[in-house]
DNA sequence: TCATGTTGATATAACGTTATACCTCTTGTC
DNA sequence: GACAAGAGGTATAACGTTATATCAACATGA
């Protein structure tokens, strides 16, 4: 009882020595099947529990992997969470999730207390203006990582992400299909790479089908802002008739928005969202949506992690995962 | 660039010992001001990057602290780390969130890694049926925990919460001023502490004021199943005018549904959330709600840790924030 | 001159594991 | 009976830090 019980105060209860009790716990080695039971006796007499910093620091191995996201808040994320722990608690790992919010500095911290902390990998989203610094500092270190979502044009990476321009393109031409001409880009206030592919694609499909000028309407991209942006983007554009949205939580924005105009989402004005969030199937009216698995999204990340590290020296894999149209009944012809 | 730089590494580079280096790197001991940044600017050359599982190991301190999380896409749970980490960050902690997903057994693993990892302090939501023993094994390891929200009878760690019978019972005798008489408890579906604790508030109210028979309904906490269950507990009790919700998804869940029914919350049926997440301000309409604010309560959560970590050895404090009604639209008089 | 501090730096033993090499038995083979 | 092979176990040196004790050099005061 007095002090931590450690491997020593374990060998010595079981009669054998140290590396025998080592070994007996990591179920490595040629031990007999009595001493073994011997051994695990004593560790669960005294409560032992190895130290795991001592471990990893003498082995040069750590199951332990770090997830540094952008907002821990998006309910989108927190699928993929339960994606990436799942599969990866499977094998063995264990997950534990650092909330950079979209911070630079804080995200520097995080990352910096990782390696601090000789953890095994890295799942990373990172933040918009990232300085280079960092990536040299995590492939100096050999740490293990995976981008996800947005892929630095510096990163050399491993990365899981979203075809975001196919995306808004599909979006985009569903609606002229349906007959609008004019269709605004809502959401978004940061130029981030992941907002430039969407701005990209719906632009590139405005362009080819020759349709009204393009509009980007900026909006924080939550619930309140998106019905504020709404509602001024119509003022701005009266003809607008279908929008383009960032995500889903703006288009639910947007689409009581739409409603405070006394008008009705899907037939007045259309409305596509992106991530199909849990909300998006029961707001009223259900949401049209691009809709990707998050959990889906969350396995595909954690097995190239683990493909990574079993083979460290591999190339590179960039692998991205196409959205696909949800109708709902946000959308309607002109 | 052979291997990882270490003190010595350092130590060498700058022409002193390796202690020497140690001293500066931490900001301890007596350096003159040359050495300082002779050390210093061999540090940053070699791009060093202490080892803290070493240090901690050795120091017996490590200033990294566990969040393990009952469900993290809860927005309200967002909050809550938001919260604390604002405050941990500012004094040099780092918080790191475990998703137990109110599985025991993952919360087992993840309690049982944070414990091997030799962590500094611990914050937790218990799972309900969490097993005595993990209790135990915390306490034999004298780690800092504070517990969140659920308080298990056989705890002597400091708690945070809260007063979960007072909130549920204000929502009850403001719809009772109403008018309202029957009024039925909506949501959950396991008698976990904290619903217990909120059914009695609500059970308390409607004997004290000789109200109609409590009704209690089960709904699993999503919005979906909240619009079922809301039009089934109006089929089997037509007479209800009015619910409390045991927390504000499923009590959107439950406007959404007598909407459904051709109905408008506030007027024929008058509904009460729990939590205000950031949702109910923007629903239409603007969900009544018992609000706690999350980013608060994650503060207060950081500083009962703070105060352990500082007194390790002083009495467990309980401490209990009220709720408070927020009046929005969908409550009314009968 | 000698004790007495003070400043700045250092040598060294932990911290709790695991990897490596090594040892002692048994058993089997010719 | 000599030798090889293998099974089961152990001693010991790392891993990269920090705490402790110690030391040299120089100043201070009587």
């Amino acid at each position: 009882m007095a002090g931590k019980p450690k491997l020593e105060t374990v060998a010595r209860e079981a009669g054998v020595s140290i590396a025998t009790a080592s070994q007996v716990m990591r179920g490595a080695g040629r031990i007999s099947e009595k001493t073994r039971s011997k051994v695990l006796k004593a560790a669960q007499k005294l409560h032992y529990v190895p130290d795991n910093r001592a471990a990893s620091m003498r082995s040069g191995q750590n199951r332990e992997i770090g997830f540094v996201i952008n907002k821990i808040s998006n309910p989108f994320n927190a699928e993929v969470i339960s994606g990436v722990s799942d599969l990866l608690e499977a094998e063995g790992y264990l997950v534990s999730v650092l909330d950079a919010r979209d911070d630079p500095e804080r995200q520097g911290r995080h990352i910096d207390a990782f390696i601090r902390n000789g953890r095994g990998g890295l799942l990373w989203v990172p933040a918009e203006q990232t300085p280079q610094e960092i990536f040299e500092l995590l492939a100096a270190h050999r740490i293990p990582t995976v981008t996800f979502l947005r892929r630095p044009d510096a990163s050399s990476f491993d990365h899981v992400g979203i075809r975001n321009a196919e995306a808004t393109a599909q979006a985009t031409t569903y609606l002229a299909d349906l007959g609008h001409r004019h269709i605004a880009y809502l959401g978004g206030e940061v130029l981030t790479a992941v907002r430039r592919e969407r701005i990209a694609g719906y632009q590139s499909v405005m362009a080819a089908r020759g349709l009204g000028a393009p509009v980007i309407w900026d909006s924080n991209d939550i619930k309140q802002a998106g019905m504020q942006a709404m509602m001024a983007l119509r003022a701005a554009h009266p003809k607008t008739t279908a929008v383009v949205c960032n995500g889903d939580i703006v288009a639910l924005g947007a689409c009581h928005g739409i409603r405070r105009m006394g008008l009705q989402p899907g037939r007045e004005i259309s409305v596509i969202g992106f991530d199909d969030i849990p909300d998006a199937a029961v707001a009223t009216p259900p949401l049209t949506t691009m809709a990707v698995s998050p959990y889906q999204l969350g396995r595909r990340l954690a097995r190239v992690l683990l493909e990574r590290l079993s083979e460290p020296e591999g190339p590179a894999s960039i692998s991205e995962v196409s959205a696909e149209l949800v109708l709902r009944e946000t959308t309607g012809p002109v």
